[in-house]
DNA sequence: AAAGGATCGTGACGAGCCGTCAACTTTCGG
DNA sequence: CCGAAAGTTGACGGCTCGTCACGATCCTTT
């Protein structure tokens, strides 16, 4: 009886080649650019599978072979795009050791990370309704998960004065998520000038900012 | 001819206190607030004018003698949300004569109207979808309408440091909403330290924040 | 290599929501 | 007190929704 058990139990192989495989996995990413966009253009909640499906060359029942719901291939985007940024803001905030560079290189991630593709940013900001309510936080979906674990390591070490972490978080993803959204309505296209805008600001306040030459003023 | 058209054109009186006019009013209100309820729990998107109605005890077909459509109630609630906020922020930030003041003072009255009635921000909140792309935009929203023109008029005025005007809303509003945020999950109650929070973020950066004393460190 | 089995794509289906409207009820004015 | 005006109601055709039984396609096994 082991016999059998041990025929079928170790696959031998996931053969990836298959074409079967294949479109599958190329449907897969149909779907999920399609919805990206969709999403984007519409918003989550006035966007319908059909229109997803509608995008595609596929049939609608197709839609659900792959997702069972609009909920899901939502997730998925979300998970994928948080995937990429995810480490990359870790990454970049341990390695700091500085107060100026956990919060100039945490900024510089995020707004190189929006510039380089508004729509996942948009994907997000126009979808903040279902989410609050019945799934994670735009924190998480945004990379910003292990900033509040990141910001009480900082404290811990010294590196921040010890300001309550929670309201800190808070205020830098305030900050991001709207000078972000100048980004993504074109009304600012420079990641290193809302960086250094940012940093800035958090660090030394208002009398810190990088100062504009008002007309009348300006030397000759 | 002229006769008649005297006759008709000077209206005898509004007459507001005739039962019909008031049942009138009374049914928009209830559609109001029966919105206001549905679109804080379902989302825009989510909710249809059915879901609405089904939470009066009016018929399907009366939603349209009051309003034309699911857009229509809902810029209904956010104008009538603006239209309590905007003066007092207005009021606020025009007497003013320092940038603590500013600044304190736009926090203040912002987070004391959400701590006021949680459900107009989180309405607000759930549903910049539809709204970034169709309607006006949240800092129209939330009251934040002129907050770009009062602090361009406080630069010129010498009370803040010649920055960009834009940028600082954008940081302004974002703090705001993010610290917001929180006072609609409970996790944050008192608008006081939201405000005192915020003001000295802005004013000094991180470093003038408010400390908490940290539990290894507390003086015996 | 050919057929049986498994997997996946398809579009038609019932359910439910949309905004409208003709008929009924209530209120106002004379 | 009655006719006109205004408001309310629920049922209706038109539409979109997610599902599912069927047929096509690919894989495997002998």
């Amino acid at each position: 009886m082991d016999i059998e058990l041990i025929k079928s139990a170790p696959r031998p192989a996931p053969k990836p080649t298959g074409k079967r495989e294949l479109t599958k996995a190329q449907n897969r990413l149909t779907i999920l650019e399609a919805a990206r966009q969709v999403f984007a253009e519409l918003g989550y909640g006035a966007t319908t599978v059909r229109d997803i499906i509608r995008a595609t060359p596929l049939a609608s029942g197709t839609f659900y072979n792959y997702f069972q719901s609009k909920e899901e291939v939502f997730q998925a985007i979300q998970d994928e795009s948080a995937l990429r940024i995810r480490p990359r803001l870790h990454e970049e905030r341990a390695k700091a050791s500085t107060v100026e560079e956990f919060i100039s290189g945490t900024f510089r991630t995020f707004f190189e990370f929006v510039a380089g593709d508004h729509s996942n940013f948009r994907t997000l900001r126009m979808n903040t309704d279902t989410l609050r309510v019945r799934m994670d936080t735009p924190e998480t979906i945004a990379g910003f998960e292990e900033l509040r674990e990141d910001l009480v390591g900082a404290i811990a070490k010294g590196m921040f004065p010890p300001v309550d972490a929670d309201f800190l978080m808070a205020a830098i993803v305030g900050v991001a998520f709207e000078l972000a959204e100048r980004m993504a309505r074109r009304e600012l296209r420079d990641p290193a000038t809302a960086t250094a805008f940012a940093t800035a600001l958090l660090l030394g306040g208002i009398h810190a900012l990088p100062t504009v030459t008002p007309p009348d003023i300006a030397a000759p």
